[in-house]
DNA sequence: TTGATTAGTCAGCAG
DNA sequence: CTGCTGACTAATCAA
């Protein structure tokens, strides 16, 4: 069946070279990772069946090498972008943490002035309505400042110790 | 990644070496990483200096692939112990986070409230004791208070809506 | 000398 | 076939 492919070859004795010693020029390692394929076939030309297997095979173990090296510095570069993305994690874990706390604290001062307001409030309606039992302890004190809106630095309501 | 035989898992069956003598006993290659330098020197009586040579390499060899192996599952186990605290952080910083929002909204309601109870504090306050001069920037000052009713949680003053 | 690590080689799989 | 990766080996380093 393959006998139809018959097309005229008989003018290969004018173009095979038999001198590769001439036409080999002993690839280098670099030049031979480096072929295209179709480069490398032209080199092909005029060499043993042998000698072609052989350079294939010498081709497939440079690439080969060149397949594990990149394999080990994609493994390095993996493992130092985890420990890139762990360190970063811990730092968000620190800052959030900072946040957390500071918050904590000004969340207790305000509970501890709002209860103080409401205690006085407290008393303040509680006077007008029920004359004997306000408080006898407690003192208020009416201070005058200048600030409008701010809320937190100067306490304007502090708890005594 | 996987699927790859499991170490160690060696042919017993091909393990036909060829008998020095009598007295060598063909060692299996497990046997032979795991023998002491003591036991086998013991093996080593009467073998040529060439074969002795020759068994002492195949042991140092055997001893590098288990070497190699253990190289092996030492990477991995590091790549993976590096992932767990990865997750472990991420779930850190979710949870810190959900904790400063819930925070941040708990204070942002209670200066609400604050705000409002101190607007009504003022109203009040302001009547009685205050009759024209005490500006709109006045803050209040309880010095001392003995409330012992401290309940927060039924909010006796709620912020307007 | 022993154990660990690196680079090169091959086997074998996936695309 | 190409590219990648696990296992193995030899070379080399460290202790």
């Amino acid at each position: 069946m393959q006998g139809m492919t018959t097309h005229f070859k008989t003018s290969k004795a004018l173009k095979v070279k038999k001198e590769v010693g001439e036409n080999a020029p002993a690839l280098s390692d670099d030049e031979l990772v480096a072929m295209s394929v179709r480069e490398l076939n032209q080199h092909l030309r005029g060499l043993t069946k042998e000698d072609v297997v052989r350079l294939k095979q010498r081709r497939r173990t440079l690439k080969n090498r060149g397949y594990a090296a990149s394999c080990r510095i994609k493994r390095v570069t993996q493992k130092e972008e985890l420990e890139r993305q762990k360190t970063e994690l811990q730092r968000e874990v620190d800052k959030l943490a900072r946040e957390n706390a500071s918050m904590r604290l000004e969340l207790d001062a305000l509970r501890a002035k709002y209860e103080a307001l409401q205690c006085f409030a407290r008393t303040v309606t509680r006077g007008p309505l029920s004359p004997g039992k306000v408080a006898t302890t407690s003192v208020i004190t009416i201070v005058k400042s200048a600030n409008h809106n701010n809320n937190s630095s100067p306490t304007p309501f502090s708890a005594p110790s």
